[in-house]
DNA sequence: ATAGGTTGATTAAACGATACATCAAGAGAC
DNA sequence: GTCTCTTGATGTATCGTTTAATCAACCTAT
């Protein structure tokens, strides 16, 4: 490969010159509209080929208005439940010939803002987006007035007039809560997540729902909200083990605070799968090979992406109908963090 | 919040109608560009409020030919070494006021060329890429030809004029096969990574020199080649457990294969940390909580995407300057997953 | 032979923002 | 009062593509 010498790009204008046709035959035959016979069809390609030619995108979007980005918003890329959502959407989208453009906010509210702006100035097709916390229902207000087709996803945004594809974080918390309910704990624990984003809420009342099913009013010192982080479940662990009635179970906000947890029992000590159960959400691919191996509800982030995409796609097609909110159902799966309570 | 009513996009034609000055005063507005009073400003940006306008960048791209999207190519989204990469990436760039554009290409080599020529379709600034198994230069042709500055990342693609930053892939593997080798270690098996990615390559010969260094002549049957991914590490470990004569050390592609391998061996009934000793690579923020906790060669990939983004950055402010290769020193991290040889 | 159809290709007007060239009006110098 | 400078603002061509409106041939049927 040899150095680059910065050649200017070319337009359907040389493509017209050096195929001898007009720029409006050499538009047709880049996107078989008009008719045109085969020979000319092959001049036109054979000339693209020769030029290198690639399409604006840019200049085509300002013409006719049409544009197959999708701008997508997520919270934390480096959160693996993330990957794995972005990779099913990324994937079922671009299957239909559009380009998801991939953003982080950061779950920062302002920079979301910013992003959406952005994204709109860029002329996207539609958007799909895992809201931050804190976001409120205006800050969507230009994507609304422009009416572009907008999913959110994971978490809602209430009042917002969108789809909305996530798990069923109440449910997914009862599943929960009602496993270890039923091994016998009575002394629970939710950690982390933080109030702002409605799964929070959704999962803390399920949490709730569950307990008191059970006839258990549940402890406000038990609910320890922070950030959805490794090292936020191993200082609760740390706080939750120096605590003169410890408690016997411990439902995490996700498996990634849940590790955070079981790292700080470790170290306090107290044996997860022994004197004190872990229950996770998202099963990461590593949950299973962790020791104890852990058990979480799963809430498929891949099938949110999946069907995000899908429902974005009929909006696209121009499904006009009233905005949809999907919970997937949730699965336990029961592994060996989560024991009944001993007869201790 | 209520029901969408499709406004159409108010352009800047209609800020300067509302604000009773030219299009021109509104552009200048808009860039800081040109002299105006403070007062037409004001009246400028009261206008563009009031109507909440939202400039057309792919317009302003057409006229100026400048751009401030930048394309980042993946080649696994849901893995979280590159998720940590675009995290640093990305907020390097958007604090220069670029918009990072990431995209999945799966490890597919065709779909890494419909990408890129996607992304200069969209005209996109610069572009930085983790190249897929099986690039061509040639792939890069188009990207070479009009001299959009482009960063190669984590896989070196040979006889591209290209930057390049990733790991010392070389050093990498010859720190971790040193630390088995001090262990006492001869039988050492080199599990997963395709050949077909440099990185590959490069460990290997790394594995290679520092086996000769010992005076160990390399095994062509301990070097097990395959997907970088979980289910192949454990497969891999199953069949090296069941062999003839047992390897004592496997040195992992990376932190996930050596997840695969560890619930392998256990499997197996072999006990990782004591029966034998697994490495990885990347030091996954899991991986120091596994059972045992594991050993690998942090590899850094948040600081490849902040050099990555550095990187481009000058040469967007026009840095003409040969191209550079950086490989960023890795560090060992010993933990329980590689004890000494035991006498035994 | 002429009217009407079909086929294959062209002309030119948009789309929204930018930037060059121009200009009006007021300030200051003589 | 004329001349030059500066300040603040404007008119308009332009970027690359699409598309509606035309048009030139040629074919076919009367």
């Amino acid at each position: 490969m040899t150095a680059a010498k910065p050649t200017k790009k070319p337009t359907i204008a040389d493509i017209a010159k050096l195929a001898a046709v007009s720029v409006a035959t050499v538009s047709n035959a880049l996107n078989g509209t008009g008719r045109m016979s085969a020979r000319t069809r092959r001049r036109v390609e054979a000339a693209m080929a020769e030029l290198g030619f690639v399409r604006d995108h840019g200049a085509a979007k300002l013409r006719t208005g049409r544009s197959k980005l999708i701008g997508v918003l997520v919270n934390d890329i480096s959160n693996p439940f993330f990957g794995e959502f972005a990779a099913a959407l990324e994937a079922a989208l671009s299957a239909r010939g559009f380009l998801p453009i991939l953003a982080n906010t950061g779950d920062d509210a302002d920079r979301q803002r910013a992003l959406l702006d952005e994204m709109l100035g860029h002329g996207v097709a539609g958007l799909v987006v895992s809201p931050t916390i804190g976001t409120q229902p205006e800050d969507f207000a230009l994507v609304r007035d422009r009416g572009i087709p907008c999913v959110t996803c994971v978490r809602e945004v209430e009042d917002a007039p969108f789809d909305f594809i996530g798990a069923d974080d109440f449910s997914a918390a009862r599943l929960g809560t009602r496993h270890l309910l039923d091994g016998g704990h009575a002394k629970i624990a939710f950690v982390g997540g933080l109030p702002g984003a409605a799964t929070w809420h959704r999962r803390c009342d399920g949490f709730f729902s569950a307990l008191r099913e059970h006839g258990i009013e549940p402890d406000e010192d038990l609910i320890r909200p922070g950030p959805a982080m490794r090292a936020f479940g191993r200082t609760a662990a740390r706080q939750l083990a120096d605590m003169g009635h410890p408690v016997s179970a411990v439902l995490c906000f996700n498996d990634i605070v849940a590790l955070g947890a079981c790292i700080g029992f470790k170290e306090a000590g107290v044996l997860v799968g022994k004197d004190v159960a872990v229950v996770g959400f998202d099963n990461l691919p590593d949950s299973e090979a962790w020791t104890p191996p852990l058990t979480t509800v799963e809430v498929y982030p891949r099938s949110i992406g999946a069907n995000a995409a899908a429902r974005l796609l009929r909006r696209l097609d121009g499904d006009e109908s009233h905005p949809e909110i999907s919970r997937l159902a949730p699965r336990l799966i029961a592994r060996q963090s989560s024991p009944p309570l001993s007869g201790a």
